[in-house]
DNA sequence: TCCATATGGAACATTCATGTTCCAAAATGG
DNA sequence: CCATTTTGGAACATGAATGTTCCATATGGA
């Protein structure tokens, strides 16, 4: 048969190299094939953070692939969810690096965090939404620079005296996730426009509900 | 064979009564079946809210039960989890009517009613954390009387100048869940100490973390 | 202590999701 | 337009979870 696009170079980790699996970096693949993963690894994301026992022919679904597609570029479940959780990590930390944390008033790169960690909610809710993945997240091996860079801006916010010096960075950073997510939610569910999600996100995490 | 306790009531849904199944309801339980119906809901909520796709034998086994007797109280998978989200529910509108939040001033009912969430977040987390589960919600038929009683609170805590007017209560309820949640999970890592989670939920629940 | 009640491990049947293969058909792009 | 690439539905094998039965054993309570 005809030796198909990238073929030659199976990697040494696939042991039977059955059908004409592209390969799992998407630096060989053609625009084609670079589409069809982007589009799997995009419906996995969406469609395992509202289910995570969601099926493959869900996802396939959702992507507008056949369950046969699927397979082709993830050996199996356990691989399609690693690459879905790196993939996720890359959009995230993307997204946060373009919010430029360390530059201008604390304040203002506070905001243009939330504004991005609204933008990408879905990809951190299926990241870390449950427990389970958090193993993944470690074999990712991922470059946790962008959480770093959110921890630093939040001590940095603290020791300015802009940020609530009473509870931890830890807190905080889990204070700025959970309000994220339930704003990102709020938006998906067309209780909140989309645009002022993170007007409304920004103004609860600045102020609280309490007037005073 | 010798007919057991509540056999003869057997209702009329469950079409081939096989081997003694206990009573759905808990009111023909003896205190040994109620005792053992309540291990088996307990932790089929706490097993699932970490993984929703924990098998019957991983629930059995946290309910300290062999899977044969989770067979005997719930006839297959889906019925067991009907029984645990009503059950939850069940659990957690007792904890906010306790609260009694239509009494004394709006912020000290906020004040009960953020301890009383912290102390059942994981009910909350299993009923609430996954969309999947909000079709059951529907068909437990649930009195959402607690969740009327967190509204009313929250209107009138606008209506007084309290709360944030700025912000709907749908979002000032949704952001309730998503911090006691938060203070819950950070509780049980040792991020905080137990007793003091609902002390810093109440405090950037009113006044955020932006100092000013 | 004794007996009624309740339980559970083993074994087996069933169901369903996954994994695999095939090759005709569709899509892509030169 | 056509060669090449890519796809996917059908069919099948596999494995794991669920559902079911049995009956010896454990437990509860009078």
């Amino acid at each position: 048969m005809n030796v198909p696009y990238g073929y030659l170079n199976v990697p040494e980790e696939c042991p039977d190299a059955r059908y004409d699996r592209p390969m799992t970096s998407t630096s060989a693949d053609s625009p084609t094939r670079s589409r069809t993963r982007r589009a799997i690894l995009a419906a996995a994301a969406t469609t395992l953070s509202r289910n995570r026992a969601a099926t493959l022919a869900e996802i396939a679904e959702a992507a507008q692939v056949g369950r046969t597609t699927v397979h082709r570029y993830f050996p199996d479940r356990d691989e399609l969810v690693k690459a879905t959780v790196a993939d996720s990590i890359d959009v995230i930390n993307q997204s946060i690096f373009d919010a430029k944390l360390d530059e201008g008033p604390t304040r203002e790169a506070m905001r243009r965090l939330i504004t991005a960690m609204v933008d990408t909610y879905e990809r951190m809710m299926f990241v870390w939404g449950e427990q389970g993945m958090l193993e993944l997240i470690d074999e990712a091996d991922t470059d946790d620079a962008a959480d770093r860079a959110v921890r630093d801006l939040i001590a940095r916010g603290q020791t300015e005296g802009v940020l609530d010096p009473e509870v931890s960075v830890d807190w905080i950073q889990q204070t700025l996730w959970a309000l994220t997510y339930t704003g990102g939610e709020a938006g998906a569910k067309g209780q909140l426009p989309r645009h002022g999600v993170a007007a409304v996100v920004i103004r609860t995490f600045e102020r609280g509900i309490v007037v005073g």
